[in-house]
DNA sequence: GCGTTGCATCGACATCCGTCAATACAACAG
DNA sequence: CTGTTGTATTGACGGATGTCGATGCAACGC
């Protein structure tokens, strides 16, 4: 693992390809099975708390001993929580010598985020 | 099952009390166990396309009849899926006659959609 | 009340998933 | 190279979940 796999800056360019609200308009089969696996990667409440102690930790970004001790699950499960949310596309991963530092994913967060939103204009189902 | 258990418009009233954007600061363990069950309902491909389905439905709500077609699962599985969305308190029902009809609950998906949120001034992490 | 339609529930099954202890791998210092 | 620290992976285990056919329940018309 020599290169790095912390995302590059420009993923914000990538929301508008897939997901405007959804109830403005019915979810693709293909679409919905990609996006049910980032939510699969949410639904463990310790997925969740690793994924908000990475996006609010200063800097950005949060070394994963900085993530071991809160828990009270074993360090492994950690690191397997930190594997789902990686390969979901929620967070990503630098290794810096013997630590390894783990970001969110801005553009994936405001992607799901823009899914479930409700146009401000329009309600459920109310043509905009 | 005579009563409506089609939930009360007020729910927008509700997304503040839990869920500024988790980019912000660390959820609570409390909150993340019920956060996740309303991703994990979200978390299956055809349970998303059925939210998606009732949310976009002319009228803002669908009919069960019209939710057993599109799928290539069974009727039984169909009613399972809204169950899961319906505890998961993302959908309410309504019987009326025959029919049942399935709507979404906006405050549940604002409350999901703002968790998610990047802050317009912030960046993950940036102090706000 | 009976037959029909619509929808929910039940029970079984195969698959998936969170957790752990043990272990492997990566990086570093001496 | 060895020993140490940090992190990821492996394999086992018990529990959870999506799916189905069968069935039960709700509502309706006659």
């Amino acid at each position: 693992m020599s290169k790095s796999e912390l995302v590059v800056l420009g993923q914000d360019a990538e929301p508008a390809a897939c997901c405007s609200p959804m109830v403005r308009e019915p979810l693709d089969a293909a679409d919905a099975v990609d996006l049910a696996r980032m939510f699969k990667a949410l639904a463990d409440p310790v997925r969740l708390r690793l994924l908000s102690l990475i996006a609010s930790h200063e800097g950005g970004e949060a070394c994963v001993c900085d993530l071991t001790g809160p828990f009270d699950v074993s360090q492994p499960t950690i690191s397997h929580h930190l594997k789902v949310l990686r390969e979901a596309g929620l967070v990503g991963s630098e290794r810096r010598g013997t630590w390894v530092y783990y970001r969110a994913v801005p553009g994936a967060l405001a992607r799901l985020s823009a899914l479930l939103a409700i146009p401000p204009a329009a309600r459920p189902g109310t043509p905009a």
